[in-house]
This record gives C-alpha cells, sequence and structure tokens, in this order.
DNA sequence: TACGTTGGTTGAACCGATTCAATCGAAGGG
DNA sequence: CCCTTCGATTGAATCGGTTCAACCAACGTA
C-alpha cells in the first residue's frame, strides 16, 4: 500500500546524491541554497521519513532513554517520568516507560528488551538492592542513574531523597503531636525505599527517649492502594485497646486505601487513629482527611535524572558520577494533628 | 571502555559462520545441538546482546508501539497505559509512552518521532479532532488505533467509552436525585470527550422536560487538579443564590481540585452542592466525600487498543478494522446522593 | 598562464543482523 | 562403488542513513 521511501529516492527525485539530501538533512548550512530547496521539496513530496534504525547503526547514538519503574499507577512515580519526559524531549530523545510492577522477572524482560534498543541510558528504580539489571546495563555500556535509591558505588549516578530522614521526620512528628503506639506499614523490605523509611522510623523513637512511643512494624506485599485496605482490614480486627493510636505509611497509597477503611468502618482521624503517609501525591490533600505527608520533589527528581543520564553519554569524558540527595519535607495537615486527648498513661 | 561485541565476533569464538550464529538466535531448531551449545556458550562467554537496530534494519519490523496520551499525571491514562504495556509486553513489544499534555504541538513533535523510530504502531488519544497527525501516520503506512476517540472512520480501529451516554448518565442521575440547577465544569470543546460528555448531560436535561432543572456550562484550560480547583473558586466568588446546587465535571481530577476548594471553604458537599466526576478513577472513592463518577473499563480499553494494533500490524490482510464502545456505568457514592432538602419550587 | 584556494558535491565503504542460494558431508539406495 | 537425498552450514548480498576522501568548478593571485 504505501512504500516505502528512502535516502536515495529523494536523490533521484532532487538529482543530487544520496551524500547531499544527507548534509540536508544533518549540516544544512554546507550545502547551496537551491540545491537545499530541491532537496527539500523532493522530501515532502515524497513524504519521506528519516529511518531511525538505519541511523543509530550507522552513527551507533540512539535516540531514546529507558525508564524503569515500580509502579506506573503510582503518581510519585508519574510525576517523575514527566519530569524526565519533559527534559528528555528537549533533548530529542523519546522515553521508552517500563513497569517493573516490583517484579524482578518483570523487571529483567524489560532491562534485556532496553539493552536490545541500544538505549542511550537508562533511569532505573531497582526492584531489588541486588542491582543485578544494574550491572547488566553497564557491562553492555549502557550508562545507568538509579532513580530513588541512594548508592555509594562511584562509578554510578544516582538521585534520591533521604528517605531516612523523612522517615525519621514522620515519626518525629507523630511522637510530638502526643501519639505513642505507632504502626508503621511497610512494604517488603526488599524494596530499598521501604527499608530507609522504617530505619528513620527507629531513629525517630530512639532519639525520643524510652518511654516516649513503641513503633511496630506491620508488613505488606506491595505499596499500593489495595494493600492499604488490606492493612486497613487486619488492625480493625483487632481489639480496640491493642490498636496503634497513630500510622506511618510507606507511602500515600497505602495510607489512602488504609483512611478508606478506617473512615468506612467509623474510625475517626485522627482523634482514635492518626496517619502520615509519604510521597505527598497531589491526591493526599483532596483525601478524605487531608493526608500529612512526607514531600518529595517528584518532577526534579525526574528532570535532574534526566539530564544526568544525559550529560554522561553525551559527554563521558567530563562526566564525574554525582549522587544527588534531594531533602523531603513534612506537610502537616488534619489527618496528624494535635487533638484534644487524656495521655494514656504519665511517664 | 565496554567494547561493542557483534555476531561476528560471536561467530569467530564459536568457530562457526554468521549465519548459524543467526540461526540459533532466530530458528535454534535448524541447528544441531552441539552446535547450538558452543554458539550459547559464546554469546554469554563475549556477554553479546543482539542490535535491535540493525534487526530492524533488515527485516523491517520493528518492536516498540507508540502510545500518546493527553496527560500521564491523570490516572485515567495510566490504567490504560499498564493496559497496554501488559500485552504488548506479552508481544515483546516495547512501549514508547508520550505524553502530548493536550498541546498540538507536542503532539506533533511526538508523532515525528514515533514515525522516525519506525514503530509498529501508534495509539492515540488525539488532542484535535481534526485527526492530522493521525493521517500522517498512515500515510507512512503506521498503523494507527484511536484511543478513547470514536470515529466513523472505516479504515481506522478505534477503541472507546460511549462519553455521551456517560454524561447523560451522570446528569440524569443527578435531576433524578432533585438537583435543578447543574453546572458542568468542562475542558476546550477541541476535546472530544468533552464535547461528548456535554452534548450527553444536554440530552440529559432535555429529556427530563423543561422545568427538571438548568445546565450551565463553566469552561476550564484542562482537564487538571488546578483547574478544578479554579473553577472551585469561581463558583464560591458568586453570591450564594445564584451558585449552583450540583456539578458535573468532565473528569475525576476537576471533580478532586473542586471537592477540595469546596470543602475547605465549609461548603456541605452534597448537601449544599453535589459533585459528579468522570473515570472513577482509583481516588475517587478515597477523596474527601466519596465521590460519585462514571466508570470506565482503563485497562481493558489499554488492552483492547494493544491487541487490535498488533493484530493489524501481524496480519493485516486478515485485520478487519474495529470500532469498540465500551459501555461507562455510574457509581453512585456520597458526594451525590439524595438529601433531605426542600424543593425550590412545585411544578 | 599556472597555481592555490574555497565552496559544493559525489559515491563508495560502513554499521550489524538476516536471508537464502550454494555448498558440504554423511547416510541410504541401487 | 556411484548417485541421490537431506540435514547442516556457509558467506555474500542486503536493508538505509552517515561519513569522508576525492573531485570539480570557479575565482583570486602571482
Amino acid at each position: 500500500m504505501v512504500l516505502p521511501v528512502s535516502i536515495r529516492d529523494v536523490a533521484a527525485r532532487a538529482k543530487v546524491s544520496v551524500g547531499t539530501v544527507s548534509n540536508v538533512l544533518n549540516r544544512p548550512e554546507v550545502v547551496a541554497p537551491a540545491t537545499r530547496d530541491r532537496v527539500l521539496d523532493a522530501i515532502v513530496e515524497l513524504g519521506f521519513v528519516r529511518n531511525d534504525a538505519a541511523r543509530q547503526l550507522r552513527t551507533g547514538t540512539p535516540r531514546a532513554i529507558g525508564l524503569v519503574v515500580l509502579d506506573v499507577g503510582n503518581p510519585f512515580f508519574t510525576d517523575v517520568a514527566r519530569g524526565v519526559e519533559d527534559t528528555a524531549g528537549d533533548a530529542g530523545h523519546a522515553v521508552i516507560l517500563c513497569n517493573s510492577d516490583e517484579s524482578v522477572q518483570r523487571e529483567a524482560r524489560h532491562v534485556e528488551l532496553l539493552a536490545e534498543q541500544r538505549v542511550h541510558g537508562v533511569l532505573i528504580t531497582p526492584v531489588d538492592t541486588g542491582l543485578a539489571p544494574v550491572r547488566r546495563l553497564r557491562e553492555r555500556g549502557i550508562s545507568v542513574v538509579l532513580l530513588d535509591h541512594p548508592t555509594t558505588d562511584p562509578h554510578l549516578c544516582a538521585v534520591a531523597v533521604d528517605d531516612r530522614a523523612g522517615g525519621e521526620a514522620a515519626v518525629t512528628h507523630l511522637l510530638a503531636e502526643g501519639y505513642e503506639r505507632i504502626v508503621m506499614v511497610n512494604g517488603p523490605s526488599r524494596i530499598h525505599q521501604a527499608r530507609q523509611r522504617h530505619e528513620g522510623a527507629v531513629n525517630a523513637v530512639r532519639k525520643a527517649g524510652r518511654g516516649a512511643g513503641v513503633l511496630e512494624e506491620l508488613k505488606v506485599p506491595a505499596l499500593n492502594v489495595v494493600s492499604g485496605q488490606r492493612a486497613g482490614e487486619r488492625l480493625l480486627a483487632r481489639p480496640r485497646r491493642t490498636r496503634p493510636d497513630a500510622v506511618f505509611c510507606a507511602n500515600d497509597l497505602l495510607a489512602l486505601g488504609l483512611l478508606q477503611v478506617l473512615v468506612r468502618a467509623g474510625v475517626r482521624v485522627p482523634w482514635e487513629i492518626a496517619i502520615v503517609g509519604y510521597d505527598d501525591i497531589d491526591f493526599a490533600a483532596a483525601a478524605a482527611v487531608p493526608l500529612t505527608s512526607v514531600r518529595q520533589p517528584r518532577q526534579l527528581i525526574g528532570r535532574t535524572a534526566a539530564e544526568l543520564v544525559i550529560e554522561e553519554t553525551m559527554r563521558p569524558a567530563e562526566h564525574e558520577h554525582r549522587h544527588v540527595l534531594f531533602a523531603p519535607e513534612l506537610v502537616v495537615r488534619e489527618s496528624s494533628r494535635r487533638v484534644q486527648r487524656v495521655r494514656r498513661r504519665d511517664k
């Protein structure tokens, strides 16, 4: 139906050589205006579109970067993705978005695909701390920037937010508001962010001194709304007096799921149970009870990571690997504000 | 640093010809087991990864499909994207995600990029009803499936949800609950969904007969949370008696933004103002006041569209263009439930 | 008139995987 | 012992841009 039109067809039509057509495409300033116009006319008449596969094969420089995230359904990652897309687009790169869904298998499959595509670079939030897929990519000469996953490896760029500080801020806030029995609803410790945020939470309790409060960890299989609902059901199943008076969730999706279940069951938030989330996604502020959360500069993370990977691949000589660590910020809303309450015991 | 290893290096190492290596990769059954193993060993020893650009150049069959959406920040589209990614991944295709941000320029740029990549096919929610970018793609022999944008063009596949029916259901519901002065907060009429949903709303009012209620359209520049907030502020700026008693928002992001502003201003939803959204994103149920919304089968839309485009490109001969139209479903929650109220007038 | 310079253009080689006609070797049949 | 058959393997041609040394023409200078 549609016959493929190559640079040779254009050359024939414009009565020039293929070299000249290529020059018009890539260095228009070296070709005489008259010839250039003839070539451009031929291009539009034939509807020619450059075949990027051929170009890439010859030049070795691809025009796409890969982005592997844990969950496209999580607004945190879509905001990061938007940041990546912005800067990548400005640099003329396409973004191949891959969703690992927190599965090591899916992640490996996607990484393999990206390697075959010879992408410029890969931005990845690894499922596993092992970093096996990262190693595979680097062995193949593809630059990698770790997203939201700090590292000490000096051969690697990384953009992250200080999760330990974030976890500590959240729990310190809860303790300061007078909450004493805190449950942290957390994802599998395979996930780096989950571990770091928990460490921060533990730190906060320790710093507050004994007697200030206790922290319990409630593990759920994934960091999404459904898991949050499950966690809520498990808390509701406990006898009222053994329930926590505050819950710190490893991300906002968990918090929203939890909140939904609690509100539906008639539990008053924050009077009976306070909630703090993490990420400060746009929906946190619009929740049934506006959610206290730990804000991360999401788009900035994406933009910075994209800049790093582009710089690394464009000027490998001058590039210095960097570990960018942003500071999180606690945003306090109704879900955890101090309320009139009797202290259960004096210490 | 890392030297590129080609199929020739593998051939040399395994002491076979390049043809044999290619056969091991693509038709392993035709090569003798002993040779096959030698080649496989060489592949892992050298860490060879097939160069997809070269493969694509020769075979002409790419391994990526493009997905152009209006807003990656909208959970509706990320759910669709997830569906697309699922089926595409199963078929061994990468997904290149592009965000047009409702801008014709960005859309054109992305479409050009996808054309150069010679993607297998493109799933697109066009910004404009003109369908100019769609024509451009089809001229280049790239199959296109319209996403969430119905068409009568028999040369095109389309997957959509009946937006007119959805709009009608929403407003019919509001009228049935006794609301009379309805404002529809809507996006620019350039956007197809916006127009269709409004038509449905108008229909509902007309069918209900005169006197049943009035519908006013309040246009906002984009279908996102911020625009919803702006709309809320504009409504609040009106004298109380001229405010609507119900608002139908063209999507849930608008509704959530609006709800947030109203709740913060102390307006009681749904007593003073009822709200109905559209899309039934996961966050709708978790909102300050659980949101009535029109549900669309989001992942199914994505999966269906991906299947269609893959079928169209794999077996163009047998392929029949189809227009799949799913039915929306109204999900009623607190934000629009009938409340004790006096009818302002008897008719 | 000869020579150097400059701006424009040419076309063959190349990137790496795939394909397919040609070749090889071994087994089987007459 | 020769001939056919068939499975396995080979290697050159190919896809479509890019690159670069070579070339050409026109102009300026000695």
